[in-house]
DNA sequence: TTAATTTGACCCTC
DNA sequence: GAGGGTCAAATTAA
């Protein structure tokens, strides 16, 4: 939210700008349109980054009467085989695994041998397909800013892995609950972009929170009349939620409108083995690369102002420039 | 110093 | 044996 009103404060600081060199610009049409251009952009970054996080309030609060009403209704839901749990925004979540393999110890003791890493007396639980209290859900990818952060859930996760899947373009990532050793917390998700639609990711939870006491726990999300009026004052038009299709249809339509540009991020990266994980290369939290930085420096800092959320790993703008930076070296090895 | 991320390797399921 | 899920050492940022 600082980030918003920061931006907010830009706009307004080129505004004022504009206004004191009005009479002298008066004269350009070029340069005037072009601070027109941007200040309404910063503008519109502004409130685009509101609906943003408005539509994902929304999102969420509906995914979670959903969980509740599928609780209700488990007993009465007919499910088909095909359908693998998916929980999509368009659709009640089949579950029909839900609740039925419990945890439950692992085969006979084996190996304890070779690995030098593998303890012979613990066996990771270890469960696939049909894993219980599987839920997964699609939710809409930010448009903007840094695209490679899943939208928060309301908790606090640890990555813990990152793999190449089989016939998937992007990466699959996998999470644990950042409180599993203080609340013994054994919930965990993994987050994986679509391949038809990069701007969405499909986030599957397993197991269940035992840290909801958790002092770090976000603020309990606005409520629907909150949500409502918060639109209403923004000037966005208001359709009915609940009842008729996604429940963010009406949000997304306009956060669908925005103008990016949709490059197949990552799927130049997706290797043929599956069975190594994959990254940006080097251990640790990494950083934006900074090959011809003086170059895209004014650029980047803009961009950095309007959009940076400065905690993710992968920062947008490796790939945005990744493109031209190829063109470089390409450009350089000629040379 | 602590916490988070990356990533090679291990191990289980299918 | 392939593919997927997890571990844990190495590394980095806060």
């Amino acid at each position: 939210m600082e980030e918003m009103i920061s931006l907010i404060y830009h706009g307004c600081a080129l505004a004022s700008d504009l206004e004191l060199n009005l009479s002298n610009l008066a004269n350009q049409p070029i340069d005037l349109a072009r601070s027109c251009d941007e200040i309404a952009g910063v503008f519109s970054s502004a409130r685009d980054r509101l609906n943003s996080t408005i539509l994902l309030r929304e999102f969420q609060q509906q995914e979670l009467l959903r969980y509740r009403a599928v609780d209700l209704l488990q007993p009465h839901l007919v499910v088909p085989e095909d359908s693998k749990g998916t929980f999509d925004i368009h659709g009640v979540p089949p579950e029909s695994s839900r609740m039925e393999k419990m945890e439950q110890p692992m085969g006979g003791g084996e190996d304890a041998s070779g690995s030098g890493r593998a303890s012979s007396s613990f066996q990771r639980p270890r469960r696939r397909k049909d894993d219980a209290n599987k839920r997964t859900i699609r939710v809409p990818a930010p448009r903007m800013g840094n695209t490679e952060i899943p939208p928060e859930d309301g908790h606090t996760w640890r990555k813990y892995g990152q793999k190449e899947i089989l016939g998937s373009k992007f990466p699959r990532s996998y999470y644990r609950c950042t409180h599993q050793k203080l609340y013994n917390c054994n919930a965990k998700k993994q987050v994986q972009r679509l391949d038809d639609d990069p701007f969405t990711f499909e986030v599957t939870y397993r197991g269940e929170h035992a840290c909801t006491m958790s002092s770090t726990a976000p603020s309990v999300p606005p409520t629907s009349a909150e949500v409502v009026q918060t639109m209403a004052q923004q000037g966005t038009p208001i359709q009915p939620l609940v009842s008729q299709g996604p429940p963010i249809s009406v949000p997304l339509a306009h956060w669908l409108s925005m103008d990016i540009n949709h490059r197949n991020i990552g799927a130049s990266d997706a290797g043929t083995n599956s069975n190594r994980m994959v990254g940006s290369g080097g251990a640790g939290p990494s950083t934006v690369r900074l090959g011809r930085e003086n170059e895209y420096q004014p650029v980047a800092d803009l961009a950095d102002a309007m959009f940076n959320s400065g905690s993710s790993s992968n920062n947008s703008m490796d790939i945005i420039f990744s493109s031209m930076e190829d063109k470089w070296d390409a450009g350089d090895k000629m040379n």
